[in-house]
RNA sequence: GGGGCUGUAGUAUAGCUUGGUUUAGUAUACGUGCCUAGGGCGCACGGGACCCCGGUUCAAAUCCGGGCAGCCCCA
């Protein structure tokens, strides 16, 4: 509450800015918006209310269809994973199981076999994929599932960023050949581009993560970094490349053209919806609260009509008619027809992220000629009836770019290129990412990864597989010749 | 994993230091009625809370122990 110079209190939206307090301003629009309730009592587990979800199955849509045009199609496998499944692949295991909820009773009955709730899936998928490919012709094998996955995490919880439930979809594919997998990788980061960033606004770093950072059971692992508000970045989709690794294990073979018996080589990718969406809330969000991109709002446009106890009728009647026009073309739309003053509804749809807002009143009505108000500039426009969903559109198609060159010009001006130790941590301290040249990312550079790690309390997120950076001098840490252009940031 | 802080109506809080003064106060939200309507409107009335378990005490929101949960910092 603040006083205003009349002397009457007024309540503003958020106390906290997102610029000087990143991690009270995420907690405080995670209430404030409804996007989760965090007080269901077990550590780590929140409850996603109606806004959220909304958003997040958007997402899911958006990442399904870029999916399955690609070829993948959908199943949805069990939550538990028998013990010994889920200890068959060595590396896999020792990588998971600190994170591990075990099912051990069936009501007070102990079970023979403990089950894991399944942390990722490929231990409960591979030992199906074992079963159905069988020849050449089964392949490439691409199939998906959306899911919650469950992990024991021992890291400070927060909603959305990390918490020990989260829902995601993981890709799990099979090929023929090194090559085709190899090929799939790219496809993953295409789609992860094309939805994350193209749809969402969202700008990452495609890295392939060092050597000791790689998922569990991998041969490589691409992981996509986004960047907080706070200079830390987060991983979003990941995807895996996993040789004939798991093949082996699980005995995924199939009998080639040439009559001989060969293991499939596998990729694995994990977008998680709710992290996504941490981004999206994080990167575009502002001290007036969130700013939704048009492409996954619940609402994307709100009508308020302002009306007097006289002439509401013929304002709702006009409200319907534009509400029924973008409905047709399948606008989500709503009309705040509430008994609240316009302007608290006008600072509680704000908040919650719509990105249009129409204003119907005496005016309007009389001129046919409609008041937009626009949430990411917080500016009005004017915007005539006839062909209102039209308009719309290409407002709508306007808006989430202008959101996504908004985003990469900050997210740009955060790469800093280091040549000095100094450097790097001011890098570090200014909330930025660093880019330096570094011995290597293969085992011989952990030593220097761990100086990255205990003086620095940073990690070394890669170096770019989309694109070739040459390394030219030497690394900042050790002085050996530098192979590898690695990025260095701070991290959820 | 280590440390610190915190837990009072839906939310934000007062009270806790020094146990009794409170029928646990206030704001907001909620409900009812009236009034209003182009940026959080006004009035009246109403219901709603001391995280859980144990201990100390004549007496516990207040002190002590444990649990659970949350926030922050560090590994």
């Amino acid at each position: 509450m603040v006083k205003e110079s009349s002397g009457k209190e007024k309540k503003i939206t958020f106390n906290i800015k997102k610029e000087e307090n990143f991690s009270e301003w995420f907690s405080e629009i995670i209430k404030k918006a409804e996007l989760a309730d965090i007080r269901y009592n077990v550590k780590g587990f929140v409850v996603f209310m109606p806004w959220a979800v909304r958003c997040m199955e958007k997402v899911y849509d958006l990442l399904e269809e870029e999916l399955q045009s690609t070829g993948h199609e959908p199943a949805w496998f069990p939550s538990v994973i028998p013990e010994r499944n889920f200890k068959l692949e060595g590396e896999h295991i020792k990588g998971f199981s600190p994170q591990v909820f075990w099912v051990t009773h069936g009501a007070d009955t102990k079970l023979d076999e403990r089950m894991a709730l399944r942390p990722t899936s490929e231990t409960a998928m591979y030992q199906m994929y074992a079963l159905w490919i069988q020849g050449y012709t089964d392949l490439p094998f691409k199939m998906y599932q959306r899911a919650q996955v469950w992990r024991y995490e021992t890291k400070a919880t927060r909603p959305f960023i990390r918490s020990r439930e989260f829902y995601w979809i993981e890709g799990h594919d099979c090929f023929a050949t090194e090559e085709e997998a190899e090929k799939q990788v790219l496809e993953d980061i295409r789609v992860t581009e094309k939805v994350m960033h193209k749809k969402l606004g969202v700008p990452f770093l495609a890295l392939r993560r060092p050597e000791w950072d790689k998922f569990p059971g991998a041969v490589y692992t691409i992981g996509s970094d986004s960047l907080m508000p706070d200079g830390k970045v987060i991983q979003q989709p990941s995807t895996h490349f996993l040789g004939q690794g798991f093949a082996k294990v699980f005995n995924i073979k199939f009998t080639d053209k040439d009559g001989k018996e060969r293991y499939v080589w596998q990729t694995c990718y994990g977008p998680a919806v709710s992290r996504i969406l941490a981004s999206v809330i994080s990167i575009h969000g502002d001290d007036n609260g969130l700013v939704l991109p048009y492409n996954v709002a619940p609402i994307q446009v709100l009508i308020v009509p302002i009306y007097t106890t006289k002439n509401k009728k013929g304002i709702m009647k006009k409200a319907e008619k534009i509400k029924k026009d973008l409905i047709e073309k399948d606008i989500r739309v709503k009309i705040d027809d509430s008994e609240k003053r316009p302007g608290e509804k006008f600072f509680f749809w704000e908040m919650k992220g719509v990105p249009f807002r129409i204003e119907i009143g005496e005016k309007e009505v009389k001129t046919g000629k409609l008041t937009l108000f626009l949430r990411d500039v917080k500016k009005r426009a004017t915007i005539h009836e006839k062909k209102i969903a039209e308009e719309i559109k290409k407002e709508g198609e306007a808006f989430d770019e202008r959101l996504r060159k908004k985003a990469d010009i900050w997210f740009k001006t955060r790469i800093i290129d280091c040549k000095s130790k100094e450097e790097l941590e001011r890098a570090l301290q200014g909330k930025k990412i660093a880019r330096c040249d570094f011995c290597s990312i293969s085992k011989e550079g952990e030593k220097c990864a761990e100086v990255v790690e205990k003086q620095l309390l940073a990690s070394v997120r890669g170096v770019r597989h989309d694109k070739f950076e040459k390394a030219s001098g030497k690394c900042i840490f050790c002085g050996r010749p530098a192979k590898h252009v690695v990025y260095i940031a701070k991290s959820y």
